[in-house]
DNA sequence: TTGAAAGCGCTAACAC
DNA sequence: GTGTTAGCGCTTTCAA
């Protein structure tokens, strides 16, 4: 409970200065081999700790990261902020986590927070792209480097790591009319349940689904697209039961995310429909319900690890070279087949 | 980028000292009300924001406060997280947070970040109980309140918050005792995948199931329990493939977790074994993925937000009057019942 | 190779 | 009510 001790009780029971003690412990040259031993080993014998708060006031760094995100339930965030701290911590930063139950006003709140704990940098996967665009924007001019990671405002001009959701959203769909068309069906009808149209990459999403239809001369026609207000489960039961309801179940669904896919999978479970011989249906941004259900679920799998730790790397190097040019990485991704539209991979 | 502005630049600008700035944004009283007004204006015009580090380092304080988790992939601890961030933050503390995969090494160099960083209090879920207590002993002497929340290390006197698990693992096999016997099986054989030695709960989860069977004459036989190596979905599906490899598969499975449960449970699909006809399954610490398997999973749920916050209180307390007493807080679970081991609820 | 002194931005006695 | 001063623990000139 009693006070840590501090360079000067290391340097006054040595009879040095606290300079020379600050020296010996930071590395610095120009001290007696033989001293900063002695210094060392007192340190060690005192359990000396370098008071970080102290350190960085002098030289006005913090050492802290952070890190925002829409929401931490899904596994998803969680397994790229390991890779995150994987990264940073191994070089002495600490990383500050916060989550925004996907409200941006929560995430204004949580840069704000960011930014009174003075981190040298932000690692951000955006709850709206648009709502915060500005402060983005700030934090930046201020000197504060900020990436994206998955979810982007494209508005801003930061480094990014995301996938390419128009094209995996485009082969999804495709690979749904194949395994219809495979199955007889000349001309199947494809729904996809959207999310907000807040967030790019759901607008990517939809728009992938959506050329390949035409591509197809599939359509779209007016209500083959259906909103979801949450992408939740619950969500994907609520509207696939409305469908079954409205006896408008069509021939294969595409979702915006896992949860609403595996949601209307049991809608459909539950009212006897089989999947995928009279519905395939596909998710995306794999997650681990995807292997659970039964059929398992296709989907789109990100790069999770890879997308955290190309993250981290593209902060840190604008918080080595500030003027460093922007760069996006956009990560290779794979579709992969599952018995939710492949009777095949049953 | 150009450097914030301090009390001093306030200061200068009014024509006031730094302390007359300084109390005036600290509220405190002996501060006329025309210079405090002029100070909070001024403040506000050149977007003053006040240097944490500063502050805490003159008040030898940080308002940080860490925890510690053994992982992260299963949403069950990003769950008790936020609401653990709700109470601080709320507070004007900032909340460290750390991971360890489960490795207690890992939990060790965690403990020692928290330290550096001079958190003023731990919220610690252990990833083994035993060997780090030494280190919580240590961090609680000199002066780091420290509260156990879920997994709690019950050899170091410090408030935790858990529930039951000795009542509820026993609750749990009595029911699937039950169900069995209401199928007509008079002597069902009903085994264990159990957690690791090392982890207090582990334990009791296995007297739990291990008594229960013993109060209704049923065993357990040598062999009943099997000890996974991991405790996850793989490992589940690992063990259970064996057991169907060698014929051996029992009338009902308590498992340490859910992840176990469902990976038994797709081993006993793939192998057309029907549940909960041949076989009941029952899982623990509800998941996501109780209610996405088919058929859904029973397991008993903990309450995971009264868990997070609950945590936070009694750290706050302990925070606040160090010398209070130790508590240690049982909540309530409950055990849900569905048709992965009851017929009827299918 | 080492020491003295200034200062990071803020708070808190202690004066006036 | 307000200013002066000292100091939190550390780094970093500048001298010696």
């Amino acid at each position: 409970m009693n006070r840590n001790p501090t360079i000067i009780d290391i340097a006054r029971k040595l009879g040095l200065s606290k300079s020379t003690v600050s020296r010996a412990l930071a590395g610095t040259p120009g001290v007696k081999e033989q001293t900063r031993q002695a210094v060392l080993d007192m340190a060690a014998a005192m359990h000396y700790r370098p008071n970080y708060m102290a350190r960085n006031l002098t030289k006005s760094r913090t050492r802290i990261i952070g890190v925002v995100v829409p929401e931490f339930i899904n596994s998803f965030f969680p397994r790229i902020i390991i890779q995150i701290q994987n990264v940073f911590e191994s070089r002495g930063y600490s990383v500050l986590i916060t989550q925004c139950d996907n409200s941006w006003e929560a995430e204004r709140r949580n840069l704000q927070l960011m930014e009174d704990s003075m981190v040298e940098g932000i690692l951000i996967s955006v709850t709206s792209s648009g709502k915060n665009s500005d402060y983005y924007r700030t934090l930046i001019a201020k000197g504060t480097p900020l990436v994206f990671f998955n979810r982007s405002d494209s508005s801003v001009d930061a480094s990014s790591v995301t996938i390419d959701d128009y094209k995996w959203s485009f082969f999804a769909t495709e690979h749904l009319i194949y395994t219809r068309r495979k199955a007889g069906q000349e001309r199947p009808r494809i729904m996809h349940f959207r999310g907000p149209l807040d967030i790019d990459l759901s607008n990517s999403r939809f728009r992938g689904w959506s050329d390949a239809l035409a591509k197809h001369h599939l359509g779209p026609e007016a209500g083959d697209a259906v909103m979801a207000r949450d992408i939740t489960r619950e969500e994907g039961y609520r509207l696939m039961s409305e469908m079954i309801g409205k006896g408008t179940v069509p021939d294969a669904l595409f979702c915006f995310n896992d949860p609403l896919a595996v949601g209307a999978m049991k809608a459909l479970h539950e009212a006897g429909i089989v999947i995928p011989d009279r519905i395939a249906v596909m998710g995306f941004s794999e997650s681990q319900s995807a292997l659970v259900v039964s059929p398992e679920l296709s989907s789109v799998a990100q790069p999770l690890e890879e997308m955290g730790e190309t993250a981290a790397r593209l902060l840190l190097a604008k918080m080595e070279a500030p003027d460093s040019e922007t760069v996006r990485v956009v990560l290779n991704a794979s579709l992969n087949i599952r018995g939710s539209s492949d009777p095949e991979s049953l």
